[in-house]
DNA sequence: CCCGGCTCTTGACTCTTGTCATTTTTCCCC
DNA sequence: GGGGAAAAATGACAAGAGTCAAGAGCCGGG
């Protein structure tokens, strides 16, 4: 699977003319785990698409403490929040697996975008589709006790990124602390829940392979209803 | 100011000719203080177009408690992420004040959007700004205690709202479990650093009625770096 | 004008969650 | 394979924040 069959799940919706402009101009890169695609702060000089691996967007708090607010996975487009806006990055994106990312140049990118509707267009509801889940999100931080949220963002990972062969280990490695920072929560508390999860039949945990064992019973955990 | 007036700054962007099938096709209504626009769970027919008074939308938690996530005023479209992803609504639409909202029926607006690259871009541009704020939020109902969430709400509402003559008293009246909503925290917290606020001279209170006093201070509280 | 039902306020208490400190384990890299 | 540093785990403690309960104040409707 190239750079070119996997650019762009959305910028597939592009016109005809503009895919080929968009080929010409692309730049792919690789990043290894841990390395930066972009960082809070700076500027932007175009958007990114995920070829393959994956990617961690975070803000990063006052106190240094970090806040994951998405997970990337193939085909996803990232890095459009601070193109859009013409300010500077408000998260870093950091790779959790050695990745492939496609680079857009700004400049052709937003003409693309003004001219062709239909870009736009799609761009719009995956955007709006984001912020829904960013409004959702808002309300289970205020309202939901760490226990729920952590068994909740069990269930988000394996939808993001699926599980392996086994049909049961997540398929991504993330530190107790990154699980923390998407949670929303201190590393010892999610590390204190994680044991308790195990404790409970729950998953099962082999340094940062975690395992959903009773999914019935973690979606009652996280005790979901919208 | 009237309906036509105000409606839409950012349909303004739509093409000419579009614009004249916008205003044959929409309808104006008001609102009274706490009626609502529309409601989390039923299907959006269009979107509306805040023309006067202040709409607040909020999502209902699981327990029933809400959250509101958005604060809309005059020139702001409301209903457009349920819109857009062809779902129900996720949260409910409802007005602070009496108000008058218009009303595009969603077949014209879906068309309108398709051809008109200009209308799509600045819708996505609003809601990647809105997308922007909400992952701030994210990060800081997840890291910051409660009285600087506060703090900082106060200023979002002076900054949304804006003030009354005397320049210190804000525009709106919330009652304390809407400022609590707002905040992501309970209504008695939200009272009782309310009053801490006035203890320590930075606020004033007379009802519902809330005096910034010190917005230096104010501001410190909130902690804001970012 | 007064009653009844709100919202607001305050106090007391509980408990979840965060912090700090320490030990144990894991996992690189030499 | 071993040493060392980082990550994970666990315990003890503190404190922020939520809940419950009771009283005060406010407001609209009869």
């Amino acid at each position: 699977m190239n750079c070119q069959d996997r650019f762009g799940s959305i910028l597939f919706k592009a016109e005809k003319c503009n895919l080929e402009e968009i080929d010409a101009a692309k730049v792919c890169s690789t990043y290894k785990k841990g390395e930066v695609v972009f960082q809070e702060g700076t500027y932007p000089f175009g958007i990114y698409c995920v070829n393959t691996g994956k990617i961690k967007l975070s803000h990063s708090g006052d106190d240094g403490r970090e806040q994951i607010v998405r997970l990337a996975k193939p085909g996803d487009i990232i890095g459009y929040k601070a193109l859009l806006s013409a300010e500077r990055y408000t998260a870093s994106a950091i790779a959790l697996d050695d990745s492939s990312v496609c680079f857009i140049p700004k400049d052709l990118f937003m003409s693309i975008l003004q001219k062709d509707a239909n870009l736009s267009f799609e761009m719009m509801r995956i955007i709006a589709s984001e912020l829904r889940k960013a409004e959702t999100k808002i309300t289970h931080l205020a309202q939901k006790p760490v226990r729920e949220r952590l068994a909740e963002t069990l269930l988000f990972i394996k939808e993001t990124y699926g599980v392996e062969q086994d049909g049961t280990t997540l398929n991504v490695r993330l530190s107790r602390e990154e699980i923390a920072n998407l949670v929303g929560t201190a590393t010892e508390s999610a590390i204190r829940l994680l044991s308790e999860f195990k404790k409970d039949g729950l998953i099962e945990l082999q340094g940062k392979k975690i395992r959903l064992l009773n999914q019935e019973e973690i979606t009652r955990t996280a005790n979901l209803q919208d």
